[in-house]
DNA sequence: CTGTATCCCCAACGATACTG
DNA sequence: CAGTATCGTTGGGGATACAG
């Protein structure tokens, strides 16, 4: 359960009102969630496909984080039709395909860092 | 002391090493990173005018964040000179210059919760 | 004015077992 | 196949006091 007046909380708000940008990177800056949505914009969009794609997130953090996904409008879940065991599709929503060419920029950017990233 | 043989620690230097996109989200995606760079980028470039600026931020976390900043080469400490007390101004490095268009896209994206936000 | 030292909190992250 | 329930761990974020 969250704590609403915790100082985190009060922050959090702070930031999103004074800038949009900081709305954003709350939502693409946490663990596996680019990455998640990469992966499902090149096709990677079942389950257990994104399962095999990162072995080390475990089933828990991944249902978490497509929840999440789902809830902010980024992703979109369907249910494959006539499936047994039942089958999952997960699309980008136009919002999620927005973020791809921005990813592309901060991509590029960060592929200065792979040359002395140990420093 | 960091634990390098965490899990979170595995994570991490697995994401990085999959796509440079993810070693950039951990550098912009932590709290007030990208609040602070695009502060100084508008000339909110001390560290009083800062916690002006963010009245919500402690002494000490800003120091942690410019400290960290620093390391990345995103921005740079300059001593004022013949300043009594002594006076620092931080500038961005061109490295971050070229992450302020890219803030502008993400900004722009992020506007789209604005609306919605309280989902 | 520009920090650092110390200590604490708690929310994201993760492991494991179980389910329709 | 695609999850959920439960619980333990980690480390970023923060408060406060102090320092050059």
């Amino acid at each position: 359960m969250r704590k609403e007046n915790s100082t985190n909380s009060i922050n959090e708000r702070y930031l999103h009102k004074k800038c949009a940008l900081n709305v954003a990177i709350d939502i693409i800056g946490v663990r596996w969630a680019s990455q998640i949505i990469f992966s499902i914009s090149q096709g990677v969009n079942r389950f257990h496909l994104l399962k095999e794609e990162l072995p080390n997130i475990s089933e828990q953090v991944l249902s978490r984080k497509l929840k999440i996904l789902e809830k902010q409008k980024i992703i979109i879940k369907t249910i494959i039709p006539d499936s047994t065991p039942i089958g999952v599709r997960y699309i980008l929503t136009s919002r999620g395909e927005d973020l791809l060419p921005i990813f592309e920029n901060i991509c590029e950017w960060g592929k200065s860092y792979s040359l002395d990233f140990e420093n």
